[in-house]
DNA sequence: CCGCGTTAGAGTCATTCTGACATTAACTAC
DNA sequence: GTAGTTAATGTCAGAATGACTCTAACGCGG
């Protein structure tokens, strides 16, 4: 019997922290209501079908779990030991997906589905290795060296650049210097200043950034990063 | 019918350049006897055997195809387009392995099988989608952020730091000041001075050198490297 | 209307990091 | 011994970084 082929994704999004505390990273999760591992949480996935790739599997079964369409995908793992999996052999290419922030919790209303914190006590065990896979997502966007496209993938279109400290230390785990973090952005000029101020708040109105993608960079992004299908 | 799933490795050494010139990243490559892809060079490599893990899949094709042996193995990526194989479904999971630098040339005797300068005209264009493999592999060399671990496992045991900075040149493919190259080094303490010099040169005798991986750093290497089979 | 609290945004300063270059040490070949 | 070559150390200026201060612009409560 051959190896059953899989793709499961890891969708990360922003959520703003409570009471002035740091913006937290969260993640949507399954239900099984199949054995093996019926009741625990897993990741959104499903087999891979014939006529897909498998960046076109991960964003259909995405859609298929959750309602969820991610704006990037990007693969990140192939998990293939022989027991990771009581019943069978299963091969599982991990995805990973950033959400905006104006999407988490829109998810579809099912009781199976839902978002958790990524450090919920909830989900320290999950079905099969899943858990590992998770860890091995948030490491890899912990060791990126360039943030500038995967925060703008969380947040809008326009966004303050408290906001997008925000992603960072929710990413990094730290706070960091607020004047310090102008200075580098402004230095990098792929996060760009419009002439439009956020309205509504108590204080002085932050000025709205928007990322522009720098050109003729050949390896600034991942060069096999898969889109994911449209509509 | 279910995909194939099969293993191929991507696998570097560096060869000693010629007349001062810098050192040269080279590959072994097999030459395919079989249609598709009939006479074309390719990655070594094979299917996935139902009682292995995928890092053992792609240590033992490499062991039997070219009789190599390498010390470090990493997975790469895992490329699964519809179309990349003209015949049927085809999922392969690329690998990345360096070899010590005394064993570049020690390679089975056989005329299907040789090595390749990085840049060797003759293998521009290669079976498959194989040549897209080699350049993301070469994509991810240069963009590691951790150097230290990589360079040694293309050195041997001890080694001079101009054999260090040499393979940092051939990977970073630009020249390297001696002096602050030396400097940098000192400070990272993954390097270790030995008391022993190389002798037979033609001049003062340099230093040898060993890698001391560091102790109680989790996120020191790629927490899922897998390790090649024993033997 | 006016001060106050809060956040946005600009500026300062010391420390560290980096690249470029100069200098001394140690060997071989002749 | 002398020339030639590479190893190894030292110096210095400019860039990058972290901690901090200062001013600008809003809403709010009197």
């Amino acid at each position: 019997m051959p190896p059953t082929l899989a793709v499961s994704t890891v969708i990360l999004g922003i959520r703003e922290g409570v009471e002035g505390g740091p913006d937290k990273l969260c993640l949507p999760l399954v239900r099984r209501i199949r054995q093996p591992h019926a009741g625990l949480w897993a990741l959104p996935g499903g087999p891979v079908g014939a006529r897909e790739s498998l960046g076109q599997a991960a964003g259909r079964t995405l859609a298929e779990t959750t309602g969820l369409r991610p704006n990037y995908l990007e693969q990140l793992y192939t998990f293939g030991d022989i027991d990771r999996s009581p019943t069978h052999r299963l091969v599982t290419i991990a995805y990973f997906a950033l959400m905006h922030v104006d999407q988490v919790g829109a998810t579809v209303r099912d009781e199976n589905v839902a978002w958790f914190d990524i450090d919920d006590p909830q989900i320290a065990r999950m079905a099969f290795d899943h858990r590992q896979i998770v860890d091995y997502a948030l490491w890899r966007l912990r060791n990126k060296t360039e943030y500038g496209q995967i925060a703008h993938r969380l947040l809008g279109e326009r966004f303050t650049l408290a906001a997008l400290r925000g992603v960072y230390e929710a990413i990094l785990g730290r706070r960091l210097d607020p004047a310090n973090f102008r200075r580098t952005l402004n230095s990098t000029a792929s996060i760009e200043a419009t002439d439009e101020y956020q309205a509504g708040g108590k204080h002085r109105p932050p000025r709205l950034y928007r990322y522009v993608g720098h050109g003729p960079d050949p390896l600034q992004v991942d060069p096999l990063q898969v889109e994911p299908p449209q509509g």
